[in-house]
DNA sequence: GAACAGATGGTTTTT
DNA sequence: CCATCTGTTC
C-alpha cells in the first residue's frame, strides 16, 4: 500500500463524475449539464457566485460540490459548513447530503482500484459536516464555545420579547401613553387604524430588529431624529435591549450580532480553526448582519486555503420585511471583493429540470412583463431554459374565476376531486387539444397538489371564513373526502382540545373567575378564556374516563379547593405543566394522538418560555397565610401564558407534524413553498379582492411603499447600506413581482391560477399581469390563460 | 361629470 | 372608526 501524499485527489474526478450518474441518477457531465459540472467540479480554493434560476438543482449543486470536496479533493468533512434560509430547507440539504455521501462511498468502496483506501472511505464521517439555518448555527456555536463557567445562551419565544417589550419598554416608563411615540409608530405603520399596545410593541420591535440587520448607528439615527416620538423609540427599544442582556436572553437579532462580535474578538477561534469551505444558499435573501458573519467566516477559509461558494435568486427574493436586502446578493462581487480582495467566479445555472416548456415559457414572461423591474434584476441574466428530462405533457396554464368566494371554493374542490378520485379533469385548448389532468395512478397522492396563498390564514381579522377554510370544508364534505394540510392556517387556541385543556386548567387554577375578573385583560383575551371555560365545562359535564379512581370532575373540584383527595395538605406550590399532565389523563387525544402531542408540546413550551421571565416560575403558589400571593401567582399565569395563547402569539411546530401528513393537500404560504415543487400548484391571485380597495392594494398593485419601506426608507441612511437606491413604490412592486415568480416557478406540471371575476376583469394586480404604470398586459378577461 | 349616499374592509410573509 | 370605492342620480 502507498501512503497518499496530502493534496493528492482521493478518488479521481472523472470517476466520481461517473459515480454521481450512475448512482444518483444525475447526469452532470460535461455535455449534458456544463453549468452545473463547472460549479461542481471547480477546484476547491475557487470561490463562486452561483445565480441559479428556480428549478435548476442548486441544492444539487450544494450538495455534490460539499461531497467533491470530500471524496475528490479529500477535505475533512468538518471543515466544511453549509448554511440554507428556512429549517425545512436545511433539514432536506443536510439529509441529501448524507444520504447521497454513502450511496457514493459504497460504489466507491466496491471499486477495485480503491480498495486501498476502503477504511478510509468507511471512516468518513459526513455527519460532522457543519449544517443548518445561520441562526440555528449561531446558536449551537454560541452554546458550544462560551467561556468558562457562563450559562448558554436561552433563545427566546417571539411572545417572550413582545411582552418584555410591552413590560420593560412601554409600561414601565408610561411610554405606552406617549403620543409622540404613537403617531411616529402610525406614521411608519402608514395607518394608525388598530394602533393598540401590542400594535406599538410589535412595530419597535421590527425596529429593533433593523438596528441589528442594517447595522444602524442609533446613536445618529436619535440625535437627527426629525420626530420627536424617535427618541422615546429609541429608549423604549434600549430599556428592552438592556433586559434581554442581563437575563442573557436571545432573540435571532441578538443571537447573529453576538456570534458575529465573538467572530471578530477572537472568542471563537475554537470554532473558527476547522472552517475552510464555506457554502450559503439562498443568499438573495441576507441581510448586512449576515452578510458580515459570512465574510468573517470567508475569512478565516481563505486563511485556512478554502473558499466560499454562493448560491441564490434575485428573482427569488422575499424576504425585505425581515432585513433582506437583494443588493447584497447582486452586488455580490464587489463588495466580497473589497472586503476579502478575492474574485469568485460567476456561474448562471439557467437549466430548468423541473417544469414544463409551457411553465418555463410562462414564468419567463412573467418575469420580463414589467419593463420597470427589469432593471431590478441581476444584469444579463439569461432566461431559464426548459430541460425536463422526465415524461411530461405540455398542459396550458389554467385560470378559475368565480364570482363569489362560496362557489369558488366549491368548483375549485369538484376539480381537485376529479383530479384525484373522479378519474381526471378533461381540458381542451383553443387548437382543439386535449388533455385529461389526473394524479399519476402509481404513485401519485394528494400531497402532489399545492395550494399557495399570500396567507393561509383560514379566516380574515374580523372572523370571516376565507377560501383556505371554505376549501378544507368542501374537500371533507365529498362523497370521497380529501384531507388537507394547513398547519398554519387554524390557530392554536381555536382547537378543539387546545380549547379544553385550557379551560380546565383556567377552572382548576382560577374557580369562578376570581382572578380573571380582577385583573385588566385584554377584552378578545378574556372572550377567548370564558369559551374555553365553557367548552371545558361541558367537558366535564360528560364525565369523560377513567372515572377511576377519581373522575375528572373530582379532580377539579380537588383543585378548585386546594383539598387534596387524600389527606396530606395542599402543596404550597405546583408547577403548571404538573396540572397540565395529570389534565390529560381525560384528553386521549394529548397523549396518543400526533396532533395532539404538536398541541400538547406547544402549551408545555409556552409555560417553560413564561417560567423564564415571571417572579413565580410557572407555578401556582397556594399560601392559606397570604391569598394574595397565590392570586398573584394565578395573575402572572393568565398574562404569561394564557393571554399569548388567547391571542394567537403561539406558534405550533409545524416539523412535528410534517411526518404524519403524507396524503394530504398542502395549503401554505407562497413563502413556505420557497425550495419547493409540485406536480399540480394552485395560486390565489385573488379570492380576498371583490373590490379596487386600498386597504388590500399592498397585497396586489400597491399605492406606496408601506411599512417595510417606510422603514427602510427611515433607517438606511444611518447604515452603510445607505439609502435604497429604488424608491419605495418600486420596490414594493418588485417585491410583488418576485413573490408572484417564485409561486408560479414551484410548478412541474399543472399550474392553476384562482380568483374573484373582479380580479379577471378589472382589479388591479401584479400577479395577474399588470405593470406597475396601469398597464394591463395580460388584459382584461386573462385570455392568456384556459378558462374552466 | 359632479355630487352624494351607502358600502367596504382593515397589512401579509418568518429565522 | 374612517378613507376610499362604487353606484346612482341629476
Amino acid at each position: 500500500m502507498v501512503p497518499k501524499r496530502r493534496d493528492d485527489p482521493m478518488i479521481n474526478w472523472n470517476d466520481f463524475e461517473r459515480a454521481v450518474i450512475s448512482n444518483l441518477n444525475r447526469d452532470i457531465s460535461r455535455q449534458s449539464n456544463p453549468d452545473q459540472n463547472d460549479a461542481i467540479q471547480s477546484p476547491l480554493n475557487h470561490s463562486l457566485f452561483v445565480v441559479a434560476g428556480p428549478g435548476s438543482g442548486k441544492t444539487t449543486v450544494i450538495a455534490l460540490r460539499v461531497l467533491k470536496l470530500i471524496f475528490v479533493d479529500d477535505i475533512d468533512p468538518s471543515n466544511i459548513l453549509v448554511t440554507t434560509f428556512t429549517r425545512k430547507a436545511a433539514a432536506e440539504l443536510r439529509s441529501r447530503i448524507l444520504g447521497w455521501g454513502d450511496q457514493l462511498r459504497r460504489a466507491f468502496i466496491r471499486q477495485p482500484s480503491y480498495h486501498h483506501i476502503g477504511n478510509q472511505l468507511r471512516r468518513l464521517d459526513f455527519n460532522r459536516i457543519t449544517t443548518g439555518t445561520l441562526d440555528s448555527i449561531a446558536e449551537e456555536i454560541l452554546r458550544d464555545y462560551r467561556a468558562p463557567g457562563t450559562p448558554p445562551p436561552v433563545v427566546i419565544e417571539d411572545f417572550v420579547s413582545n411582552a418584555l417589550m410591552i413590560r420593560v419598554g412601554l409600561f414601565s416608563h408610561g411610554r405606552h401613553n406617549n403620543q409622540d411615540l404613537r403617531n411616529y409608530i402610525a406614521n411608519l405603520r402608514g395607518t394608525s387604524w388598530g394602533l393598540n399596545i401590542s400594535g406599538i410593541s410589535t412595530t419597535l420591535r421590527e425596529i429593533k430588529d433593523r438596528f441589528y440587520h442594517d447595522q444602524i448607528n442609533i446613536s445618529q439615527f436619535r440625535d437627527n431624529s426629525n420626530h420627536p416620538g424617535i427618541p422615546i423609540a429609541c429608549d423604549a427599544i434600549n430599556d428592552c435591549d438592556l433586559e434581554l442582556q442581563n437575563k442573557l436572553f436571545f432573540d435571532f437579532a441578538r443571537l447573529e450580532q453576538e456570534f458575529l462580535t465573538r467572530l471578530r474578538n477572537g472568542t471563537l477561534d475554537g470554532f473558527l480553526q476547522d472552517i475552510r469551505f464555506v457554502l450559503v444558499d439562498e443568499y438573495q435573501d441576507t441581510n448586512l448582519l449576515q452578510e458580515q458573519i459570512y465574510f468573517e467566516l470567508t475569512r478565516v477559509a481563505l486563511r485556512n486555503r478554502g473558499s466560499i461558494t454562493i448560491v441564490g435568486d434575485d428573482d427569488q427574493s422575499l424576504y425585505r420585511f425581515r432585513g433582506a436586502t437583494v443588493d447584497l446578493f447582486q452586488a455580490f462581487l464587489p463588495r466580497i471583493n473589497d472586503n476579502l480582495g478575492i474574485q469568485p467566479t460567476i456561474v448562471y445555472l439557467s437549466r430548468n429540470y423541473r417544469s414544463t416548456p409551457i411553465i418555463v415559457d410562462f414564468c419567463n414572461g412573467f418575469i420580463t412583463l414589467d419593463t420597470l423591474y427589469q432593471n431590478a434584476r441581476v444584469q444579463n441574466k439569461p432566461p431559464i431554459i426548459p430541460m425536463r428530462s422526465q415524461p411530461y405533457t405540455n398542459y396550458p396554464i389554467l385560470g378559475m374565476f368565480r364570482d363569489d368566494v362560496n362557489l369558488l371554493a366549491s368548483d375549485l374542490a369538484q376539480f381537485i376531486h376529479g383530479v384525484i378520485h373522479g378519474g381526471g379533469i378533461q381540458i381542451q385548448d383553443p387548437q382543439d387539444n386535449q388533455y385529461t389532468i389526473s394524479i399519476n395512478p402509481q404513485h401519485g397522492t394528494p400531497a402532489d397538489i399545492a395550494l399557495l396563498f399570500s396567507s393561509p390564514r383560514e379566516f380574515d381579522t374580523q372572523g370571516r371564513p376565507r377560501l383556505p377554510w371554505l376549501l378544507r370544508n368542501e374537500l371533507t364534505q365529498l362523497s370521497h373526502p380529501i384531507q388537507v394540510f394547513n398547519p398554519r392556517g387554524e390557530n392554536l387556541e381555536a382547537i378543539s382540545d387546545v380549547q379544553v385543556l385550557c379551560g380546565l386548567i383556567l377552572e382548576c387554577i382560577d374557580p369562578n373567575n376570581n382572578v380573571q375578573n380582577n385583573t385588566n385583560l385584554p377584552q378578545v383575551a378574556i372572550d377567548m378564556f370564558d369559551t374555553w371555560r365553557r367548552r371545558a365545562r361541558t367537558y366535564i359535564n360528560g364525565n369523560p374516563p377513567p372515572t377511576t379512581p377519581r373522575s375528572l370532575r373530582q379532580f377539579v373540584n380537588s383543585w378548585q379547593s386546594r383539598t387534596t383527595l387524600g389527606r396530606r395538605t395542599w402543596e404550597r406550590k405546583i408547577p403548571l405543566i404538573d396540572l397540565v399532565y395529570k389534565s390529560i389523563t381525560w384528553l386521549p387525544n394529548m397523549q396518543n394522538d400526533i396532533e395532539g402531542l404538536v398541541y400538547l408540546e406547544a402549551i408545555t413550551r409556552t409555560i417553560n418560555q413564561a417560567g423564564l421571565f415571571g417572579d413565580f416560575g410557572g407555578q401556582i403558589i397556594f399560601d392559606p397565610n397570604n391569598l394574595r400571593l397565590g392570586q398573584a401567582s394565578i395573575r402572572e399565569a393568565l398574562w404569561n401564558i394564557f393571554v399569548p395563547i388567547a391571542t394567537g402569539a403561539i406558534e405550533i411546530d409545524e416539523d412535528l407534524l410534517e411526518t404524519l401528513s403524507p396524503d394530504r393537500i398542502n395549503i401554505m404560504s407562497i413563502h413556505q413553498s420557497k425550495g419547493l415543487e409540485f406536480p399540480l400548484v394552485v395560486v390565489d391571485v385573488g379570492s380576498d379582492f371583490r373590490t379596487n380597495h386600498h386597504a388590500h392594494a399592498f397585497k396586489r398593485f400597491p399605492r406606496n411603499g408601506g411599512k417595510t419601506c417606510n422603514m427602510e426608507d427611515e433607517l438606511r441612511p444611518y447604515s452603510r447600506l445607505g439609502q435604497p437606491q429604488r424608491a419605495a413604490l418600486d420596490r414594493a412592486f418588485d417585491d410583488l413581482i418576485r413573490l408572484y415568480f417564485e409561486a408560479y416557478s414551484r410548478t412541474q406540471d399543472v399550474l392553476l391560477l384562482v380568483g374573484l371575476n373582479s380580479v379577471r376583469d378589472r382589479i388591479p394586480n401584479v400577479g395577474t399581469g399588470w405593470g406597475r404604470k396601469g398597464n394591463w398586459y395580460w388584459g382584461c378577461g386573462l385570455h392568456n390563460l384556459i378558462h374552466i
